[in-house]
DNA sequence: AGTACATTTGTCCTTTTAAGGACAAGAACA
DNA sequence: TGTTCTTGTCCTTAAAAGGACAAATGTACT
């Protein structure tokens, strides 16, 4: 969801994942792991990448976050059922 | 969300925070936080609450499962999106 | 007004878990 | 073979959970 969207950021620009383990001043094992959803990505770390990738932050906070609501929900068999009590929650402020 | 449920849960078993908090084996103010969403309630107790309500845990989990998530999309003004996005990829699968 | 009980709020502490990240070593691939 | 990518393990620090306690507030009754 992130992971991948970040994969397609860095592959349409050219870039291989030691250029982006450089500018975040991490190893590639870091960059691996968040292109494929084993690590959390910070946030301060997604406003770099979205810099680096020319895209604004905003684009990219939707999946940001809806990574880490999929963590939440993983594996609960309700997840649907919770995650529209809270859309309906949401829109009723 | 949880909390309202429990609340109304205990009251319409005609029950007083004290004697939950008897059952749990914790203090009222916990009872208190939990009924007002200011502590997370863990899944075994939600499943003493469950059996001192006397009501299956399945009814009790996605209202538990939607407090988690709200608190993690807590103040981001992307939740609709991010919530949507977490909906159609569950059930992609 | 004053007591008695119920609930809430705030602070504190300890223990558990997650974040953030390095490193080494194993696959893929060109 | 050299480079990229991935996986697994480890470590350290930063939060969050779980919970006690005290004190404040609310409520109802007489």
């Amino acid at each position: 969801m992130l992971g991948e969207k970040l994969k397609e950021l860095r592959e349409s620009n050219g870039l291989v994942q030691r250029q982006v383990a450089a500018a975040l001043g991490v190893d590639t094992a870091y960059v691996s792991k968040m292109e494929n959803n084993d690590k959390p990505v910070s946030r301060t770390k997604l406003k770099s990448l979205a810099k680096f990738y020319h895209v604004t932050e905003k684009t990219l906070l939707p999946f940001w976050l809806a990574e880490k609501v999929l963590t939440v929900v993983h594996n609960e068999d309700c997840a649907t059922d919770a995650l529209k009590i809270v859309l309906t929650e949401i829109d009723k402020k």
